[in-house]
DNA sequence: CACCGTACTATACACTGTACGTTAGGAGCA
DNA sequence: TGCTCCTAACGTACAGTGTATAGTACGGTG
């Protein structure tokens, strides 16, 4: 039987399945069909086991989601530690961005559940210990940093959502057509700026846009 | 039959059923028991209706999320036409995480779909139109109205998933012991800043805090 | 009246997450 | 070695889901 080690029960596994196996493998169907149409039962299948197998390492399915979330979490780099501080913010939300861009499913494991986990808190202590070498008292680090993060969230977040509706052809077209049946007369001003609205939502400009408006009115509070 | 009128197929309903009274009846069910207990099968029955009926009216599920959520959008007030635009700004902003919080559910109805339907073009053309008339060329106008959209959208979800996680007493408990078992040592600053970071996860002052950092970046670029 | 389009029904299918009870095989001890 | 316990994994079953398909009955129009 397993033992006791450092109070967490080490269980053992008597075939090929593991915890971190049952995770890798829901990240790649993840990826591979996109996070609605994952089931468990489908992670089950690709490792050759039944469903209930599962339950044995996680409690339920959102138990799973959150190991996946943290797991990916842990691919994001450390804090560059010698520049100045709002570069090191922006390379922070950058690769956050970036992470969520490389792995789509990360967007919506991130909307639905709180945070948890060791890897999340390391990423949290990361930009929370660079806004506290800033100067920032403790409020405004954390305050900055539940800004910044949903920011970031929010702003990748329907970046994803709207590149997958624009390779749905279907979908894609019912969009165009029902933005074109809009009148000029009663919404003049979306009429007029459609091609600017659709050229600026999502891409790296537009991330950084709305980056470089928090961080200059950011410094505008810088301590001392 | 129905004629057309204006291009458009009126149905003749039968009975009391309507695209209407079934939005409506979806938002309370809703509202009632939550965006994710809401089943095709729980409005059907609430109507007295087969399920198959509602496809009458909607294509599919989605289809009447999308209807929903072009429901709420007409609910949202006007934009203060006597007021300057940084107040304007922040008064849509304001009013469009006011009217998520009343109903939560309309955080995940923004989340997962494109912006469609004349309500909420109608947001869309207040906001661009404030932006325009305070001079920002076209591009600056869409790419802030992407920002701020994207912000609200980000900042509010959070704040109303962090609040329901609170209100589930099970997850909350697990919440905090995973919190209370991160080494003060690995995580110096997640540690000392737990109750700031508590204390800042939603409420007016958190949203208007990133809210001003956006229009102080915004007014540092005012045209002329 | 006859007819036809259509609002609605009935049935069915392929799925989902997961509660419950069972089985089998490794580990520890007599 | 043999006994016993623990537990990883299995099988079954249930209450749901969205929706495809085929059928039914009713209202307006000829």
């Amino acid at each position: 039987m397993g033992h006791t080690w450092l109070g967490l029960m080490a269980r053992t596994p008597r075939n090929t399945l593991s915890a971190d196996l049952i995770v890798r493998t829901a990240l790649e169907l993840m990826e591979a069909k996109g996070t609605d149409a994952f089931s468990l039962r489908g992670v089950a299948g690709e490792l050759g086991v039944g469903p209930m197998a599962l339950y044995t390492y996680f409690r339920n399915k959102d138990d799973l989601y959150d190991a996946v979330r943290d797991h990916l979490m842990g691919l994001l780099p450390a804090v560059p530690s010698d520049a100045p501080w709002p570069d090191q913010v922006r390379a922070v939300c950058r690769s956050l961005r970036l992470l969520m861009l490389q792995h789509p499913c990360l967007a919506q494991l991130l909307a639905g559940r709180p945070l948890s986990g060791h890897e999340t808190a390391r990423v949290a202590e990361g930009l929370l210990g660079v806004l506290r070498a800033a100067g920032f008292d403790a409020e405004t680090a954390a305050r900055t940093h539940t800004t910044l993060f949903t920011y970031v969230l929010g702003s990748t977040s329907w970046e994803i959502q709207m590149a997958a509706e624009r390779r749905d052809p279907e979908a894609w077209r019912r969009l165009r057509t029902s933005m074109e049946s809009l009148s000029a007369r009663d919404f003049p001003s979306v009429v007029e700026l459609a091609p600017e609205l659709a050229r600026t939502t999502g891409g790296d400009e537009q991330f950084d846009y709305g980056l470089d408006l928090l961080l200059a009115g950011l410094q505008l509070r810088t301590p001392s």
